[in-house]
DNA sequence: ATGAATGCAACAGCAATAGTTACGTTTGAA
DNA sequence: TTCAAACGTAACTATTGCTGTTGCATTCAT
């Protein structure tokens, strides 16, 4: 795993769990089918249940559970939990030396603002349940 | 630098030159202006000329300058010539067991391309010289 | 010829992250 | 009550990618 395995991993684990909505998982099967490590997977879903997409329960049966009905879970939810922020701009620390490069500076992380809303915009269009095929 | 430093120093270097696009400048001063390195900036300007965006002239008086005009430069030519590719999720060199898990890998390599684009249908909007403020 | 510039290769250092081990905590069943 | 199963979390290692750096060959105008 390299390339936002992050994302990926969430992606699978959840348009898997769409098909039976209702079904308790642990992380060990979870880990299992993406071919990883239950603790990558606690890490990675643990963000995803303080986004209020999932549940989990400790102990004896506990395991991982859909919090929401898979129609209400989009792209951008998922995006948004795992807070990604594939497209902003380095913060640049390099204080810049003219007024120009400044207001350059500022102009470019506006641009840049607006474009990740419109990649946001565009994950809110798809559910996980689309993702799965209905 | 640390994030999408590759993207912010090409956008940075681009909508400067979009100033004075006749103006010849050495990796020396852009490297100087952007607060790195001048072999980064050779890197990363290096596959701007490998794209068409820029062109380069070695030995005295050598130095980059662009290509085109900027108003003919988009954000989808600088994104597509840096070949980021943030959206795709990782090939998964983990063999899927059952089909249904690789009819599922597809089906998410297949809506994660389409969001991606849509990101450079989006980039595509906004040209540099657009990004300098006109 | 010489100095200034790119092109390129090689290496070090750093940051992010996956993977792993270990241990505590919680829960339900036996 | 005891025990096994599961999560939660911390700590550590290894790997990976990238920036920064040095060095050197090459090219070009003076």
């Amino acid at each position: 795993m390299k390339r936002n395995s992050r994302l990926s991993l969430a992606l699978h684990t959840l348009s898997h769990m769409a098909g039976e909505p209702d079904r308790v998982r642990t992380s060990a099967d979870i880990a299992a089918h993406a071919g990883t490590n239950p603790v990558v997977v606690r890490r990675v879903l643990g963000r995803l249940r303080e986004a209020g997409l999932l549940t989990s329960e400790k102990g004896y049966a506990g395991g991982w559970r859909l919090a929401r009905a898979p129609e209400s879970i989009s792209l951008a939810d998922v995006y948004l939990a795992l807070d990604e922020s594939l497209i902003t701009t380095d913060t640049g620390d390099h204080a810049p030396s003219c007024s120009v490069e400044h207001a350059l500076h500022r102009r470019i992380s506006s641009v840049m603002a607006e474009i990740e809303q419109s990649l946001i915009d565009r994950l809110g269009e798809t559910t996980i349940s689309e993702v799965r095929g209905t």
